[in-house]
DNA sequence: CGCCAGTTTGACCAAGATCAACGCAAGTGG
DNA sequence: CCACTTGCGTTGATCTTGGTCAAACTGGCG
């Protein structure tokens, strides 16, 4: 199906319209939900599938409907940095800059909107209740990424596991398991760490009880208040 | 001076009003400049004041005039992370959380203007143009934050130092020489390194002919090709 | 069954932390 | 004016954490 956006060789697969109501629903405004909604388009990714790449021009930003995406960035000597790991419902690519300087890219297979900055402007011109929103939206990107400052600034490796853990079983609303669906190495370079590392402060968790894995990917909570005492802030 | 901020025994040292220039100088609103002077209230600090703590209520947003200030948070244990340095002209303390999560001090003498959120958002409100204008602002901070995630998360001590060096000098508009109104200890803490590392790795930046340090507090550049070269993402 | 990618574990190494001593300049009080 | 203190900053010796390198394990899949 076509649709208005020009660049990229996957713009046509991207297909609308397609859901925001997580994006607009608290804001009350039934009216800027479907004139947003009309803006959008929506399109699936494969495992590791760029979304976008460093470079590319800054015009639109994404919502995932569902799956995972990782926002990253590579260096020339090999090394790599994720900021951000996005969930069903997460926003990503809303920025000011004229390209981008992250790459996102999909973890499993996902799905995702994707919505113009010039149409959503225009939107929010009309509807000054959005633009709130939207800076909402941002201040909480702002204090998250604080927190990841934090954990990459001050804390040794077993902290930044334990807090990856606990913030991933909040994110998911996960209780007593969880499933993780990047790899080991996505989650080192989301922490600063080697995969090594990463495997090695796991191991150490589930031999104190602390947690259990089924397998690679699951984690089960065994112990939550130590894990609090170690991860918290 | 009176004022109408009720809370914090420093709160009646704030003096309006004052100068907001740089805030809203750019979105070419000058009766929105003239009523964000008019709800605001400078006041100055002393070397290591506090200006707001940890916890305190987040109902203002704050703006540097003169001098730097350190947004900051000390763990239980001692370690300390510096979030960020705000030079004359750069904002802080902006955000929707109900309290502060991180403090703000005063790294020298400095001069700061004080704005309540609540007259903050009613000037919004009527000014469409100036929400764009914090949300522009939020968003800057937001690439800031996340340069600086990538250098706590992958660089090695010396990237930290150079790169820091090399945005002082940017922010600064320092060409060859630069005065840090900084300590080694706030520096350590900002890169997330400690103050022996720091020095060792400007001593070794000193040996090899790269920069010069004539007093603790000043540093020449002497090769900044050399300096990009290591610091450069 | 064998291959492949991802994960785990072990042995060793190095970057940076820790601990300790020393230097140095700016007060401070006699 | 000069000892003495005090607060940073610098340097050196040693130790620890996490990185590197290598090998083994595991589960899916042709």
């Amino acid at each position: 199906m076509l649709n208005q956006f020009g660049a990229g060789g996957f713009t046509d697969a991207f297909d609308r319209p397609g859901a925001a109501e997580a994006v607009v629903a608290q804001s009350g405004q039934l009216e800027a939900l479907v004139a947003l909604e009309r803006i959008g388009s929506r399109r699936s990714f494969t495992r590791d599938e760029e979304i976008y790449a460093e470079g590319d021009p800054s015009d639109c930003w994404y919502q995932v409907i569902s799956g995972t995406v990782r926002i990253c960035k590579l260096w020339a000597d090999g090394r790599r940095h994720i900021a951000e790991f996005c969930f069903g419902g997460d926003c990503f690519g809303l920025d000011n800059a004229r390209e981008r300087i992250y790459s996102a890219e999909a973890v499993g297979d996902a799905v995702v909107m994707r919505y113009p900055r010039r149409a959503t402007e225009r939107l929010i011109d009309e509807n000054p209740r959005l633009v709130r929103h939207v800076c909402d939206m941002t201040l909480r990107d702002l204090a998250h990424a604080q927190t990841r400052m934090l954990l990459l600034g001050r804390m040794n490796a077993a902290e930044r596991v334990v807090s990856f853990l606990l913030e991933m079983f909040e994110r998911r609303d996960a209780v007593r398991a969880l499933d993780l669906p990047m790899s080991r190495s996505d989650i080192a370079d989301y922490l600063g760490l080697t995969i090594e590392t990463v495997c090695r402060v796991l191991s150490a968790l589930k031999r104190d009880g602390m947690i259990a894995i089924p397998n690679a990917h699951r984690i089960e909570l065994r112990d939550r208040t130590a894990l609090e005492a170690i991860g918290e802030t």
